[in-house]
DNA sequence: ACTATTATTCCATAATTATCGAATTAAGCC
DNA sequence: GGCTTAATTCGATAATTATGGAATAATAGT
């Protein structure tokens, strides 16, 4: 996973409406949520929830499959799973390295 | 931790310049690094890349103490934990909760 | 084909974010 | 005070993002 990949996808959790329709969407777990289902919840506009939804199935956090004519979208998990380590592997990785690159 | 909040620190880290920074600052543990040192590192302007720490800094991820006339940053360990918490009990929480709002 | 339902795309506008040179502030030294 | 180094803030502009009404597309039922 790359910077910039990576760097999209926070970006993409990084609006509080868009948080808000991905935790809704875990909440939902497999089952998932037509997007009018999430439009109840999160309270947004049919126009500006589809743009964030877009935004979130772009950057590979939600999937979407259409039955009939409502359409269900999904957390992906791998992708919150990938994000997070990524994350986790900054964060713990060799925090002794100091600038002269002696460990301690 | 707040919806906002996280969202705000999401959207700090969601910047490919950004997460460089941060990174960098990961890399160079305790000891941090000047300004001037990231600078080299990341290649910005440095009116530009103070922006990006400003922005670092007011969302928590990352702190910074002065020493003479220079002024060391260093990543705010605490604060991305926080964030990886909330994350991961997004993730992997309640998956069963189905939309009539009944647990399993 | 017509209608209803679901959701997206079009379009425009407002708001925020990113960028960076120039001027300024901060701290220390002579 | 004057000089140097380090970094921020000012100020202006370009670029992106967010928002949402109206029009359009997608699917299915009659």
């Amino acid at each position: 996973m790359n910077v910039e990949a990576v760097a999209k996808q926070l970006e993409a959790l990084g609006n509080a409406t868009r948080l808000q329709v991905y935790r809704t969407l875990v909440r939902a777990g497999q089952n998932g949520l037509p997007v009018s289902r999430i439009q109840e919840k999160v309270g947004v506009p049919a126009s500006t929830l589809s743009h964030h939804l877009h935004r979130l199935i772009v950057t590979g956090l939600v999937t979407q499959e259409r039955q009939g004519t409502t359409l269900i979208s999904r957390a992906n998990y791998p992708a919150i799973q990938g994000l997070l380590g990524f994350l986790a592997d900054e964060c713990c990785a060799d925090v002794d390295a100091e600038s002269d690159g002696s460990a301690a």
